[in-house]
DNA sequence: AGGAATTTGTGCGTATGTATC
DNA sequence: AGATACATACGCACAAATTCC
């Protein structure tokens, strides 16, 4: 035999277009399957015969689906079960923020809008699952930035790392990867924002006394401490957009 | 002329596959011709020239692109920008969902916790923000929910109208199709789940419940109202694993 | 109404690059 | 190092959908 059993995939007669017949052909191999993330699919050719399309109809599907990170494509290898991150919404949500960008930045704060609702919003979550050592990690992180910041260096990894260092004992993985997806998309799309040096360190500062406040385990003072974090770029989009 | 001038997409040596090449090729020729969504882009044959690649490897890109709602192909018409929509972020997520789904359903879970976190964490603004025309709709879609649900038909249509007009006067885009997306989830996922006609009632009452807090304009009790409303699927859920 | 032109959709063959054994 | 298996890329021919004359 070869990789796997292909012949289950087959289904009836759909009016879509070919490959979309192939994508949800695909998508219902892998659940009839039980297939976990890493599992090996059938090759494309196998896939071909077993759904009666051609390479190519194959080959676009398998493209639309490892666009979706719901396959993943090892060149030489072979394709494989993804593991259904949310690299997509930040493709698509990042251009959307380079396209509107350059001369208004709403998606930027639109973006900025919806960090600062999560983190507010789980502000009372998070100081009631806070111990001790999620508190030392987060306050060696804000000194860190503050550090960085000081030296007129960027702290872009340490700031991302703080973030997600704040939701991870919520326990929830979407939270977690929502919060790195919007993350990354301000992180793509800030850089045509020009931003002062005093901002970063402002900005730096400002986790620290996020770090404090959920350490005094005061709701309120946490989500002001967040709101203010978020402060400098709001007039740094405001300021763009005047100009 | 053709459409549109395509001499702009060359770009010079990249090292990755040709496929991804032309996909940032398409994503720049977008952006330095500033074109916005609905736009035509050139044909395919002109990409071909354009990158300087065959027919298949453009469009393999475009399916990516378009996977991504960045472009939009319509058979026999052509290829457009895209709306760069969030129907990304529902295939991935959903898929993952349906994936975990039929024994632990711990992805919808999540989604219902993000759907939570973001409805109380704008509790305050949806409050502040909410005028009178706003409540009568709102009351009047939560008044036909109560009905559907006591002829013991479905209203899955009015229960994801209600709550975007619940987050539809904040006015961020950005909120308002990530509710629509996580709704679309759910939607998708929560099928796999067997619910009895008494929650679906019981949901109904409880979105009644969310306008009135709303009207009374007391955030706590409008928190507490939006986790009324998510509990009886919370209990179908945590129900589901047992068994 | 109808047919030609344009554009995307599909199928197939072949050659090449790449990873694994 | 060689062999095998696989994805990648290219090019062409034809089908299907849309538009326009």
């Amino acid at each position: 035999m070869t990789t796997v059993d292909a012949t289950a995939l087959r289904n009836p007669q759909r009016p879509g277009p070919r490959r979309q017949e192939v994508v949800a052909g695909i998508k219902d191999y892998i659940l009839r399957n039980r297939l976990k993330p890493g599992d090996l699919l059938p090759t494309e050719a196998e896939l071909c015969e077993a759904v009666g399309a051609s390479r190519s109809s194959v080959r676009e599907a398998v493209k639309i689906l490892s666009a979706l990170d719901i396959v993943e494509v090892r060149h030489g290898h072979g394709t494989f079960v993804g593991r259904m991150s949310l690299n997509a919404l930040v493709e698509s949500l990042a251009f959307r923020g380079l396209l509107s960008g350059e001369e208004d930045h709403h998606v930027l704060g639109q973006v900025v809008d919806v960090r600062q609702i999560l983190e507010q919003g789980l502000a009372a979550d998070i100081i009631s699952v806070l111990d001790d050592e999620h508190r030392a990690d987060l306050s060696t992180l804000a000194d860190e930035m503050v550090d960085l910041a000081s030296q007129g260096r960027d702290f872009l990894e340490v700031d991302r790392a703080f973030h997600l260092k704040l939701m991870e004992p919520l326990g929830n993985d979407l939270i977690l990867q929502l919060t790195e997806a919007f993350w990354q998309v301000q992180a793509i799309v800030a850089p045509t924002l020009r931003t002062e040096p005093e901002d970063r360190l402002i900005t730096a500062q400002r986790h620290r006394a996020i770090v404090d406040a959920a350490t005094a385990g005061d709701p309120e003072a946490l989500r002001s401490a967040i709101a203010d974090h978020y402060a400098p770029i709001r007039t740094s989009i405001a300021r763009a957009v005047q100009s």
